[in-house]
DNA sequence: ATTTATGCAAATCGTTTGCAAACCT
DNA sequence: AGGTTTGCAAACGATTTGCATAAAT
C-alpha cells in the first residue's frame, strides 16, 4: 500500500481531515469508531508529537490499552505516524501525507520534547536524491527518512 | 564536556583505538576493565551497531548487565553512540568522534537491520547550517543530527 | 446475528537495580 | 583497606494481549 501517491492531502478544515481518515481506515476494513476520532481530534491540535501518556491526560475519557491498539491501527493504515525520539516513550502525529506537511523534528535530548521544522526545497530535494541513490545501491527501497536534530532546549540547557 | 572538539582521532590501529577510550574512561574517573574493552573491540570489528542481544551472542562470557551498565558508561564518556532505530532494540555503536567517521544509517522497517552510509561533503555542511539556524531560531542548543534512511531491504521487501 | 472494538487485568520483554562477592589501586 | 565493578536474581515500566462485554453493521 504505497502511501505517497494518490492521496489527497488535508489543508486544515477538520471535516476534511477526518474525511481522510475515514478513508484510509476503510480501505483497509476498519472502522473509524469515536476513540479513533478523539485520537485523530486530538493529534491535529496538538503542537507538537505526543506521547500515550499525554494523549491520556489530555482525554481522560479514554482507555490505556484503545489508546495503544488504535494508534497501532492508525498507524497501519497510514492516518499518523509514529516518531521515535531519545527516550523511551514513543510518540505520535498526524501522518505527513495526510497532512501534506513535510517537516522534522527538533528533540531535546533533555526532557523529550519535540518542535517541528522544514528546511529549504532546495536542499530537501538535493537529499531526498542522495537517499533515493543510496538505497539503491544497498538494494533498500525508500521508505521515508528522517533528518532530525538532537539538542538541549533553553530549559533543559541548566 | 564538548565532544565535537579537542580529540583525536582513531585512524584504524587497534592499540590507538583502545588508548583513546582509556583516555575518555579516565576523564571521567571511570575504569578501562576487560568487560569494557571487550564491547569496544566488539563494536570496532562489528560491521554494524550492535544490539546486546547480539553483543552476547559475540562474546558469551559477558553478562547481560553488565553489558548494560558498561555500554551506558561508555555512552556517558563518549566512547560508544547509541542509535535509535524503529524497533525496540537499542544498537551500539563507536562514537563517531572517536573514529572520526560521520555517516548515516539505512535502517530496514522488516528486520531493524542497519547500514551504514554518508553523503557528500557539500550537503553535509549546508545541511549543518540549516540545522543551526534552525536550533538557534528555537533556543535549542545542537547536540548531534540524525539523518537516516527508513526503508525495506532487499530480504525483508518480501 | 455476527463481526469488530473496548476495558480491565494480567502478561511480556528490554532494560534497570539491589546486594554480596570479586577486583583494582 | 577503600572504593569500583561484576554477576545473579528480582524489580521496573512501556507496551501487548486474553477475555468477556459493548458497539457497530
Amino acid at each position: 500500500m504505497p502511501r505517497t501517491t494518490g492521496h489527497t492531502h488535508v489543508t486544515g478544515d477538520p471535516e476534511e481531515l477526518h474525511a481522510a481518515a475515514a478513508v484510509r481506515l476503510g480501505a483497509d476494513d476498519q472502522r473509524y469508531t469515536s476513540g479513533r476520532r478523539a485520537l485523530v481530534e486530538l493529534l491535529a491540535d496538538a503542537p507538537h508529537p505526543l506521547t500515550v501518556a499525554e494523549v491520556l491526560e489530555r482525554n481522560e475519557g479514554l482507555t490505556q490499552s484503545s489508546v495503544y491498539r488504535n494508534l497501532a491501527v492508525l498507524e497501519a493504515t497510514g492516518v499518523v505516524d509514529r516518531v521515535v525520539t531519545e527516550d523511551e516513550f514513543a510518540r505520535y502525529e498526524l501522518a505527513e501525507d495526510l497532512t501534506g506537511h513535510h517537516h522534522h523534528h527538533l528533540i531535546c535530548a533533555g526532557c523529550g520534547g519535540v518542535e517541528d521544522f522544514s528546511v529549504p526545497p532546495d536542499l530537501e530535494t538535493a537529499m531526498d536524491e542522495v537517499f533515493h541513490k543510496v538505497a539503491r545501491r544497498s538494494g533498500f527501497s525508500v521508505g521515508h527518512h528522517r533528518m532530525d536534530i538532537i539538542g538541549w532546549c533553553a530549559t533543559c540547557r541548566t
